[in-house]
DNA sequence: GCTACTTTCTATACGCGTATAGAAACTCGC
DNA sequence: GCGAGTTTCTATACGCGTATAGAAAGTAGC
């Protein structure tokens, strides 16, 4: 029963998103407009929102069909090796897509088609020894780890392309080497050690401390300090 | 020399900033915008750009504002139970502030008034036994997490305030339980488990790597310790 | 063929951040 | 007192995401 009610369509999801995927490699995320991006279908703006949502939603779209397509690696064997090895996987996988970091605020779950990663990293943490509870725990404490490097990574970058250093130049300028010690012995290099990748060396550190499990949840030791009210409700 | 050349202004950076936090405290986030800001001041939008480089920076300088009032707890003496603490602190003084997302692409250091943050949590992993350098690293490692904690976290919530819950049921009914497992195993109970507060959990799991240390910079890889699901001692 | 109903697409408009051009209001050198 | 220079403020406009209203183009029942 092809024959369907009402007025036939002019374009489908499917053309909206390879349009997209189009400006996108042409003129890269600043080009991807939702009035671009009509031009392109050859249509209106407002006749993309039958189709999706909202931008938001264009955006996952995308990621879904890139994330088709993202590398699944041959893993170790070794648990904390499997996890850290499919972290650093979606790690790199979405670190090279700028515009990913406008869909990182999204949610921790991704792309249908991106479950592999989640997926797998839970599975790890089973191995290694966690109950499905705390191994899910453990893959949103890598997804938020993963998730805000790649946002500091972008910003940074975005730093480098507008040319402007002034301001980190300035807070070490103004800097009060007494009330601040270690930050003015770092001083101007700053810049450089903060340019260095430290994903991996701190996915790492996370492994290990997830897996040690030396402070177990409600456990007595390193008590939060301060006040007991949680600020968020 | 008081008497400066050209027009005087008749607004201030101060007033600028002072106007703001009544917005945001009257209207929340979303009623701060340039135009109403500059009704609220008495002058027109783009005389604020005289004062404030950009939106971004506005929002810059109203962090600093509330970083001069964040809390600087007492904080236990050994290093590694201090760096968590001050990372709490931090996490928590941040985190009751939903505005505070838009401005944490902004840049490692905050503000001015903030620097404390950092400045302790490098200190207690010096005194931890890192270097200089390595304790810049953990410092940004513990930012990237904390940043990105903090941005699911407001996410999380405006997606709890829209209230549609829909796409995560999408992806779990639709969910191939052979392909996926684990993520089929914990099913509906999503949403409950990811609404619980794991940061502090992450945190310390964090610190305990970053401080266990096993896989110095540029070291071969996670193998080393024997082929042990175990990876503290 | 007419009417009702459904789906898709178009036109218009709003408020947003902010670029650009130039007017306004002051000090200074003469 | 008057032009030159400097700083601040105003007017206008652009492109953005998208809300809203309604026109267009089909099918189904009569």
């Amino acid at each position: 029963m092809p024959a369907r009610t009402g007025r036939p369509p002019k374009i489908s999801r499917a053309d909206i998103v390879s349009a997209a995927h189009r400006i996108i490699e042409a003129e890269g995320t600043e080009g991807l407009t939702m009035r671009r991006l009509a031009r392109e279908v050859g249509t209106t703006p407002m006749a993309l929102y039958h189709h999706v949502h909202d931008k938001e939603e264009l955006l996952l779209l995308l990621l879904d069909d890139y994330a088709a397509e993202m590398p699944r690696p041959e893993l170790p064997d070794e648990s904390a090796e499997r996890m850290a090895a499919a972290a650093v996987a979606l790690h790199d996988a979405l670190a090279g897509r700028p515009w990913i970091v406008d869909v990182l605020r999204a949610d921790d779950l991704l792309s249908v088609n991106a479950l592999w990663y989640p997926e797998t990293i839970i599975d790890a943490a089973v191995r290694a020894g966690l109950t499905l509870e705390r191994a899910v725990d453990a893959y949103r404490i890598i997804w938020h780890y993963t998730a805000g490097e790649i946002t500091a990574r972008a910003a940074a970058r975005r730093r480098r392309e507008e040319g402007g250093p002034t301001y980190r130049r300035r807070v070490f300028a103004e800097l009060d080497a007494e009330a601040l010690p270690r930050l003015a012995a770092v001083g101007d290099r700053w810049e450089e050690l903060t340019a260095r990748d430290t994903y991996g060396e701190g996915l790492r550190a996370l492994v290990v401390g997830l897996l040690a499990n030396r402070f177990a949840m409600g456990g007595p030791s390193m008590k939060r300090s301060g006040s007991d009210d949680d600020p968020m409700d």
